[in-house]
DNA sequence: GCCGATTTAGTAAGCGCTTACCGGTAAGCG
DNA sequence: CGCTTACCGGTAAGCGCTTACTAAATCGGC
């Protein structure tokens, strides 16, 4: 019996029932409500209880009752952050968050947070540590290779945000495919833009590789020019994005007409190196982001995306993982609509803008 | 039994035992380091464990070790919000739980989040239910009365961020006072302002009574007229400081020269309620923060505030409770310190901004 | 007023781990 | 070669709950 140990003995199940004259197996109902205990038994329970300030064990009602009533989110915490705007919003993983913390709690689940540092060693001795202390785990990203997750849905269920659907995990994710058409068609079609670059995401990443397999096959369809590769290799992040514009600019590459980034943080760094060397957005570049987080609105010129459901996303994971972790099996993958967000920095003409109650009004500022 | 029913049955350890022909006392011992097993015995163990992906079970662990790993944050989910920058940011909270979870990380903890609604109504009941899922819990806010915050106690080790120290709990806070003299000291004495205005924060938040109270000394101490009361009754909100300032303006009140808000989350609603009215800031009305959160520095003007060392609120609310759960007995409260910033809310000039990578160069604007 | 049908309450068997305790085996020593 | 000293590993006793099973108590209905 090793741990850390409290001073004063903190009361149990068996305090409370010698000091109500019962026997534990009638604290536990009052207190679960289940069975029918008589009105007196009752007032003599919740008497002890409050008399003791009796919180029941989570671990050992857990262990007995085969339910935690805990989710693990299992998050990737950010490596070097160097732009503001990176560190300082409410990203996308913090607003699924939010999302999966809403719907836990309508379920009376509670949250159990984890990030891991980008170059951790043990990540999955890590993540295991934690899928014990759960009934269900939320992975975002790839931090798991599909037979680790495989492995560890051995043990426990696992939705994965963004992830690859598989038949051990379910996968939540909103429909790549969709959203870029019709953002290319907007591009190609009512701008008239020839020649498109994708600025990519992780690499590795499913949606990245839905992404840019939808850019090429609609914008040649449409008959424009695409410019992808190696070169354009980004990250999801800012830093990334600005990287890449600069190496190109560095090395006198021509820029294309439009550059459509694989989310909107890269779209935030490329911005900022276009801006840097003087190129006017969209004016001779157009530039075009994806998720439509919180600062995208914010951004001069205000960011046109595709809209991910983000919170919801975020609901959705919860509650799909809470189905499986009944005896529900459904289906591996449940995809979210996204809607085209039409702003400026596509070359569209100032729209008028929702009337909005912000503190901007005051100043603005990123 | 009841719970949710797992369709496979997970392996326990003593699966891994039996396959490794070895007790579970075995297992157990290999598995957590103790004793000095046989590097056979070790072998056979991993070995099983790897093909089982064994993964042991935490409720058990816990219950049998009197130790979860787990630490709770509970923190009260914001109601109406009607300032997107409020909405958007990381603000106070968030930024002090990051300082948590990273802490948690480095001991081997981690965060369970439980969020309560403004008007949610057995806050007691929802506390004590995630009370029992962890080793100790950080309550932001006042949540819980100072009664129940002893009861608690009693079960597990409290650590309250910006709270009142009791005998029971353990308080985490900024050195209020000091910051609010450098403030006061900065305005009065440095710039001169005869007349001040203190906005205040919730009405029963310690913070914002110490905050008043050395508002009113250093002010009058200064030679400086004070306005207090009711009207000038915040809720550290955007809402509720934009409201103040309107009311007051409806009103026909003449303004003082300066408004010293309890947050900055105040000050954003005051500035943003002041800017409406078109009356400068701070050439005719001067407004300062406190706190810094992040986007302090990005309204306009940039606001003059007092920085608390946010994240280190986090880190130290955890160290602090961690030790608790040891023996030790220390302290009833720590204070951090804080420490003036100066921008230009307060009239001060322009001050040549530190270089920053901010994508808010190509751009900006909130 | 007695017997079977209902309630209500108690007893005890785990849930999956950790670890105190102890027996067995091997190594060390005279 | 017999005995002490270490060292490993196994056995079993919980940790604090939930709940199946069973016993006791209560209530109707004749």
């Amino acid at each position: 019996m090793a741990g850390v140990r409290r001073a004063k003995a903190i009361p149990t199940i068996y305090d409370v029932a010698s000091r109500a004259g019962v026997s534990i197996a009638s604290v536990s109902r009052v207190l679960n409500g289940q069975g029918s205990p008589k009105a007196e038994t009752r007032k003599r329970v919740l008497r002890a209880v409050r008399a003791l300030s009796f919180v029941p064990d989570g671990a050992a009602r857990a262990l007995s009752s085969n339910l935690k009533e805990v989710v693990a989110v299992v998050f990737r915490r950010g490596g070097e952050v160097a732009f503001e705007d990176e560190e300082e919003n409410l990203l996308f993983m913090d607003v699924i968050n939010r999302g999966i913390e809403v719907a836990a709690q309508r379920r009376g689940f509670d949250v159990l947070i984890s990030s891991v540092g980008v170059q951790e060693e043990n990540v999955v001795a890590r993540i295991a540590a934690i899928a014990g202390k759960a009934d269900g785990v939320i992975l975002h990203d790839q931090m798991l290779s599909k037979i680790e997750i495989a492995r560890l849905a051995d043990v426990v269920p696992i939705v994965t945000l963004a992830g690859n659907p598989s038949s051990a995990s379910i996968n939540v994710r909103c429909d790549n495919g969709s959203g870029m058409r019709a953002l290319i068609h907007h591009l190609v079609t009512d701008h008239g833009y020839r020649n498109l670059a994708y600025l990519s995401g992780g690499a590795d990443s499913p949606d990245n590789l839905a992404r840019a397999r939808v850019f090429e096959t609609e914008a040649v369809a449409g008959g424009a020019q695409i410019q992808v590769g190696p070169a354009w290799q980004g990250d999801y992040s800012a830093v990334g994005g600005a990287n890449v514009i600069a190496a190109l600019l560095n090395r006198g590459r021509e820029l294309p007409r439009a550059i459509v980034c694989a989310n909107d943080q890269a779209a935030m760094g490329a911005m900022y190196a276009l801006a840097r060397r003087g190129i006017k957005v969209p004016e001779e570049v157009a530039v075009t982001g994806f998720d439509d987080v919180p600062v995208a609105r914010h951004l001069h010129p205000p960011l046109t995306t595709v809209r991910q459901p983000i919170k919801e996303l975020g609901l959705t994971a919860f509650e799909v993982l809470y189905a499986r972790m009944g005896t529900a099996r459904g289906q591996h993958e449940v995809v979210l609509p996204v809607q085209l967000i039409i702003r400026e920095s596509c070359g569209c003409a100032h729209s008028p803008a929702l009337p909005q109650a912000s503190a901007s009004v005051a100043g603005g500022g990123t």
